[in-house]
DNA sequence: ATGGACCTTCCCACCATGGGAGAGTCAAGC
DNA sequence: GCTTGACTCTCCCATGGTGGGAAGGTCCAT
């Protein structure tokens, strides 16, 4: 009988998030004790590992969900599966891009700023400019 | 006299966010007409415009407040600026290279998946990894 | 039986943004 | 003057993912 503290040691998910992930739908039916005290076995340590994993990799609770579906599904066509990594990662190479141009002129920006005691900032300048 | 429609228009910051950073305590002292309209003179508008182009180089809101505080302040030494955009550059640098490890490891998942109708799926695969 | 380590539910917070309700204001056109 | 539409006001709620904490129940070892 594996309590809820157990399973997240096994999982790396926290007790908190286990409890919110199954407020999500995204843990199903998961027994109680007698005294109310959730009980997991294998397939649910297991499937907390995937969310865990999944998370790491920054998939969406809801890209989790569909994940999920289609890990149960044994007729699942991988293209299913392959869709939905491929818009992550689409996603996520917009979002470095966004990151890396704002870098690229923060770096311009922090080249040209003496970064003394003086009070001239062209940083400062080019927040305030007029544009 | 310049409403808050005006102000947004200007400052390509949204109605809601005006009034939010007006809460936030960013936009300081903003007058009323006698129907409690909000009004906004050149100096609010430049005030918003810098927040604007902050958020576009990802600051967030409190680095906003300090760079507000500094650019009002005609003593200050360009460093404390340097320091604040160094320090969110450095976050942005963590960032991206978290999402880029992200999408290596994606690459090389979705890389293996045959994407069609069969349901073998390293992606699934290797998210279920008992590891 | 007491204490400590669990567990439960419920509410609140973050950050930045937006949606929408319900009410007031203002100017233009009739 | 009255209607209409475009503003504006304040409030509350939602997002997404995570955590903090309160108030109470349970279980086991001393």
């Amino acid at each position: 009988m594996e309590m809820i503290g157990k399973a997240a040691k096994e999982s790396g998910v926290s007790v908190k998030m286990i409890r919110h992930y199954e407020s999500l739908g995204l843990l199903k039916g998961v027994p109680r004790t007698a005294s109310n005290y959730r009980v997991y076995g294998e397939n649910e340590v297991h499937t907390l590992r995937f969310i865990k994993r999944a998370r790491n990799l920054g998939f969406s609770i809801e890209d989790i969900r569909a994940l999920l579906s289609l890990w149960q599904d044994k007729r699942r066509p991988s293209a299913a599966v392959k869709k939905i990594a491929g818009a992550h990662m689409a996603a996520l190479e917009q979002r470095i891009a966004e990151m890396q141009s704002m870098l690229t002129t923060l770096r311009h920006l922090s080249h040209s700023c003496h970064g003394d005691q003086r009070p001239d900032c062209p940083i400062l300048d080019d927040l305030a400019r007029p544009h």
